[in-house]
DNA sequence: CAATATCGGGTTTTT
DNA sequence: CCCGATATTG
């Protein structure tokens, strides 16, 4: 038998044939961890004839759980393929069924919960038709519950009250718990916020994102014998991201993994950074206490990036204290040095890297760059820059397509139609389009439903039985709004879901409404309507109901959008972990903002902003880039304010680093000083003059043509002037073997050494 | 009740 | 600077 797992190396294979007891896997970036696993499971279903259905593998994002599930399908079929004797025989014999109950389970943490609550939760007093609320509709709800309270919102904003009642959801703290243990009227009047916004939430028979972790677990504990049921289902375990597991998800996968210890953990504690979201880099430190049987194995071996990049990002990480501590290393020997660069304005930095970007998209029609920074506010500059320049990108944050005011207006009348107590949906349309029902009515029916303990649409009913007697403005508008949602429920029950969704738009004129308008803007509307429709005749063709539809269209986050095919991505740092670039440039490496202000007071906090430039430097194939300028604007601000260099930067030694200069040229180091305009700007600023020589650089396109020949005299930033001594393949493929007095010879790519005549 | 004008406040990261 | 929340007008 062809043996899949040849295609491993020794420590990967290590992995996979790893199938029994608990088995923490400490994977350095770009070790191949991913493949790991997609063998792993490939393996026990293949080899060890392991029912698919028993294996179950989460993830963090839906990107990573789709990656996963393409990988394993592939390497299925590949192998189904390949044992031609009986083409369908195995098939078969694995149970192949179109129920999915034959393949293994891959998903987030997140989805799994929903899957499991839409059949399991009516023990904890829900309704299984439960909405699940996203950040808008959760802010919607507190400002309801503020009111409620006769609170201000000067106290706390919904936002801060809510993040703090995430995370002590996520610590397992409830409003009683909190009230107790809260040190300070704040406190306390948050744990009364957090006790409103809860009952609020199961009165609307409504999930916050949290709470679907929460509830499962819940659950769990409350029947151990469900729990069990459900462990022995899933024999075969994996996690994915370990280090980003919080203390519920940690409390959901023991409960899993209580009929047997078979778990597979993969991660890395350098690339912990969801702390602040309550993942505690402890689930992996302690992972051995916790499966006494554990065996640890290490993926070291770097496929990604070059030596120098790597060793750049592990000297930065190596400061820091909490590790287990790994040596990453590669083959990728020869590679360019990390570039430096330092502008005088923030507008200039952005100019800069798109200047960079574009000379490497010229030099290789296939390159794919990462363009990664901080805080999202970054973005806007850098868009800028791209801009100008005519540069295709793809930003990856902001507002995806699920996250549109008219996605989700639509979608808020399903959510209605289909749960009539969904209160955040029942808000969000009552007067969308405008239907003669303003803010005094709405404001009448919450009344009512708060004083006699009803929904939002049973107080509209109650309010209409009551009109027969005395005599309402709002009667008429109330009335058609009433029928209108009654069709539409009954329409989600009898029609097709495209169907449903067409006669959704059409009777509640909502499509009317954008068509009417007649600007640029709601034609772009219109047509993300209907995209919304092709996207549900999408799901109906796959097989999938409106519920899971709904509950799909909750779930995504705006990293699932990310294209493999842009080539040009713009993204926070955050959202970068898991990706791979060719080239890699990352702004604003200042103090206060990579380490961030807001983090960098106390150990934790720095160690996690460290590893956050970790995880972007490793992002990095061949190329990576590091920004920062001298000065920028913080919001709106008059003046510029000076900035200092993050003291990243001054963690790498300078053997892997090299200047660069505004053309992206490697400054030579003593000699060029300052005959480059980036340095005389900076001799200008630094004497206090201010600098009026603006950016009218052309940037040179490198290596047009085969411009190297035998004995040329070249300088290269790292090793000075040597001579080229052989010259093979063409095009982005030219490879120069050059010898360096007190180097030797080394071959390179003129195309990545930035190599210059000399 | 809806559409337009003005003001004030806010940015760390997100499933 | 950009957004949403409020005040004012039609």
């Amino acid at each position: 038998m062809s043996d899949l797992l040849d295609e491993l190396n020794s420590e990967q294979r290590a992995v996979a044939e790893q199938t029994e007891g608990p088995l923490l896997v400490l994977a350095g970036a770009g070790s191949g961890k991913t493949r790991a696993i997609t063998y792993r499971i490939a393996h026990l279903i293949m080899t060890r004839h392991v029912a698919p259905w028993s294996i179950l593998a989460v993830t963090f994002t839906n990107k990573a759980a789709d990656q996963m599930r393409e990988r394993v399908a592939r390497l299925l079929a590949d192998r189904r393929a390949q044992s031609s004797d009986s083409p369908s025989g195995e098939a078969e014999i694995q149970g192949a069924g179109v129920d999915g109950r034959a393949k293994p389970q891959i998903s987030t943490f997140h989805s799994l919960s929903v899957r499991l609550l839409r059949r399991e939760i009516e023990a904890l007093g829900y309704g299984r038709d439960f909405a699940i609320y996203d950040e808008d509709d959760q802010t919607r709800l507190l400002k309801a519950c503020l009111t409620d309270l006769g609170l201000s919102d000067k106290l706390f904003t919904p936002r801060q009250a809510l993040s703090r009642i995430s995370y002590a959801k996520n610590q397992g703290i409830g409003p009683e718990e909190m009230y107790e243990k809260a040190r300070d009227p704040d406190t306390e009047a948050l744990a009364s916020i957090f006790g409103r916004y809860r009952d609020r939430l199961r009165a609307a028979n409504a999930l916050d994102f949290d709470d679907l972790l929460l509830k499962i677990v819940e659950l769990f504990d409350k029947s151990p014998e469900l729990a069990e049921s459900y462990s022995r289902r899933f024999r075969y375990i994996h996690v994915d991201e370990y280090q980003d597991t919080n203390r519920v998800q940690y409390r959901l996968i023991r409960q899993l993994t209580r009929a047997h210890h078979n778990i597979c953990a993969v991660g890395d504690e350098d690339q912990s950074i969801y702390s602040w979201r309550g993942a505690s880099i402890e689930n992996i430190l302690r992972f051995e206490e916790d499966f006494r049987e554990a065996k640890v194995l290490r993926l070291e071996r770097n496929y990604r990036s070059t030596q120098v990049i790597l060793d750049g990002a592990s000297a930065v990480v190596s400061n820091n204290r909490a590790r287990k501590g790994k040596k990453l290393w590669t083959e990728r020997r020869s590679g360019r040095s990390i570039g430096v660069y330092q502008a005088g304005t923030a507008e200039g930095e952005a100019e800069f890297i798109a200047g960079e970007v574009s000379a490497a998209l010229q030099a290789d029609g296939y390159a794919s760059v990462g363009v990664l920074y901080r805080t999202n506010a970054q973005s806007r500059l850098l868009e800028e820059a791209m801009r100008a320049r005519r540069i295709g990108y793809r930003l990856v944050g902001g507002f995806s397509f699920y996250a549109r005011a008219e996605i989700r207006d639509a979608l808020a009348y399903a959510r209605l139609a289909f749960n009539l107590r969904d209160t955040a949906a029942f808000l969000r349309i009552i007067n969308t389009p405008p239907r003669g029902i303003g803010e005094t009515t709405v404001a009448q029916i919450q009344a009512l439903a708060r004083e006699n303990r009803l929904t939002l649409w049973e107080a509209l009913e109650e309010m209409l039985t009551r009109a027969k007697e005395a005599p309402l403005r709002a009667a008429r508008s109330l009335a058609n709004f009433h029928t209108l949602i009654r069709t539409l429920a009954e329409e989600g029950k009898s029609l097709r879901m495209a169907e449903f969704f067409r006669s959704l738009l059409d009777r509640t004129g909502y499509l009317a409404m954008f068509r009417d308008q007649n600007t640029p803007e709601a034609e772009g509307r219109v047509e993300n309507l209907l995209e919304l429709v092709n996207a549900v005749a999408a799901a109906e063709e796959a097989g999938e109901g409106l519920t899971a539809f709904l509950d799909r269209a909750a779930l995504v986050s705006d990293t699932d959008d990310y294209d493999e095919r842009a080539r040009v991505t713009l993204m926070t740092l955050h959202s970068a972990k898991g990706l791979e670039f060719d080239s890699v440039f990352l702004a604003g490496l200042e103090e206060g903002l990579l380490p961030h202000k807001m983090s960098m007071d106390d150990d934790a906090g720095l160690e996690e902003e460290r590893r956050l430039c970790y995880v972007g430097m490793t992002r990095a194939k061949d190329r990576l880039v590091l920004t920062s300028s001298a000065t920028r604007r913080f919001w709106g601000e008059e003046g510029r304010r000076n900035t200092r260099r993050s003291r990243f930067l001054g963690e790498i030694p300078d053997r892997f680093t090299e200047r660069l200069s505004s053309s992206g040229r490697a400054e030579t180091n003593w000699q060029g000083a300052f005959n480059s305009r980036e340095s005389i700007e900076q001799l200008l600023r630094t004497t206090g003059f201010g600098s009026r020589l603006q950016a009218g650089r052309t940037s040179t396109p490198p290596g047009s043509g085969s411009k190297w020949r035998r004995g040329n005299r070249v300088r290269h930033p790292k090793y000075g002037i040597g001579t080229v001594i052989a010259c093979e393949g063409e095009g982005e493929q030219e490879k120069l073997t050059i010898s360096f007095p007190g180097y030797g010879a080394k071959k390179m790519l003129p195309h990545f050494a930035a190599l210059e005549k000399a």
